[in-house]
DNA sequence: TCATTAATCAACACGAAGTTTATTTTAGGA
DNA sequence: TCCTAAAATAAACTTCGTGTTGATTAATGA
């Protein structure tokens, strides 16, 4: 394993096994792929994979670390003001909005991670995080001593749930509306029932 | 591979293989589990898995296709003029309250499956059986000539997943509260905004 | 230009996959 | 109880990917 030199090729290897990797995971999903696999489409010597990487779960870890520290340098900007500015409005919060800008420009990576071949546990960190950087904002409107229609930790869980279930399907109908709609549609949901989101009253 | 015969010894050896599977999947994820894993933790000659499974895979996928067997005929007993009697009252579907005690008596599957050690590929086939057996029922109230507030698939994706998210939670919880406390959440969550169901509004 | 180091190449031992053949064990009817 | 069909075991075998090593070639940048 190297360390972090600014060498041009190393950084050039390291660019060519990771595309690699996310164009094996399009087609034939994490498990099926063999080290031997990524280093013949990125047109590389298998040798040269253990130069950088100790198996391939190692690389996915580290394209999934660096994707993860993204998000949370967007998490960083969020600003709580934010929620009180929107509460009422019919218009999207910004930090939402530049979160599916990052999925947009990453789709690539989320697409597959976040689909059919992707990694269940990588859909966990990523539940985590809106936990901890969207929904945990909300805990100080949570008293535990009041009667609640459903509990809050499970309306926590159906939130968070359904908007990694948006994500996912935007991604996989390649991406139809703008960061702006999809921010717009969060708010709405989160506003609106279920059956006032349809239509279907008031 | 074996035809399904009435062999005692064939079915025992299949069951042994099962359990030994899911045993497995929640100690390591599929992944990294071999055939010889699953034959020694089964007690069994690794020979005899292939007597009756392709690959580990073949095995995960017969499992599988039981469980859903399982889930569909369940579907089947769904009467749609349920959801008329119940539209109003603050009562359950006696639908979703069988779909609940089900994953009750297969937690153990079902957890796993979909877990972070699970498969992604299963939670869009549990997400398919979702829109077929309860979202299209909703179909007919839906016509694409009316403005709504949000479009009807994302709306689809978000219900589907916020359910989804919900059975996730409730298995990794330990199923704390009953299939009729879980059903009772769906319909409130369903007739609710979110912000009405925490108890902040109304 | 030259020292450094990344990438290549070939070889290696190891372990699991999947198959095959012979042998032992078990089920269940005569 | 005995007998036969078939399931399970045991042991071999080839194939393939892994992860490592040592020698060689190619690229970098001072």
């Amino acid at each position: 394993m190297s360390e972090n030199a600014n060498d041009p090729r190393i950084v050039r290897t390291m660019h060519m096994l990771r595309e690699a990797l996310l164009a094996l995971m399009e087609e034939q999903g994490f498990e099926r792929i063999t080290v031997k696999d990524i280093t013949s489409k990125a047109g590389l010597n298998r040798g040269t994979f253990y130069l950088h990487y100790a198996d391939k779960f190692d690389l996915l870890e580290r394209i999934t670390e660096e994707m993860m520290q993204g998000l949370r340098q967007i998490a960083q900007t969020f600003d709580p003001l934010d929620l009180v500015m929107h509460e009422s409005r019919d218009t999207p919060f910004p930090f939402t909005v530049r979160l599916f800008e990052y999925f947009g420009e990453h789709a690539r990576f989320f697409s597959v991670m976040l689909g059919p071949k992707g990694d269940p546990a990588f859909s966990v960190k990523f539940k985590e995080f809106m936990q901890v950087h969207l929904m945990d904002k909300f805990n100080e409107f949570h008293h535990s001593e009041d009667y609640v229609p459903v509990p809050w930790d499970y309306l926590m869980a159906y939130l968070i749930s359904a908007h990694l279930g948006i994500v996912q399907y935007w991604l996989e109908q390649g991406r139809d509306y703008t960061p702006w709609d999809m921010a717009l549609m969060f708010t709405r949901m989160t506003q609106l029932s279920p059956i006032q989101s349809a239509g279907l009253k008031k």
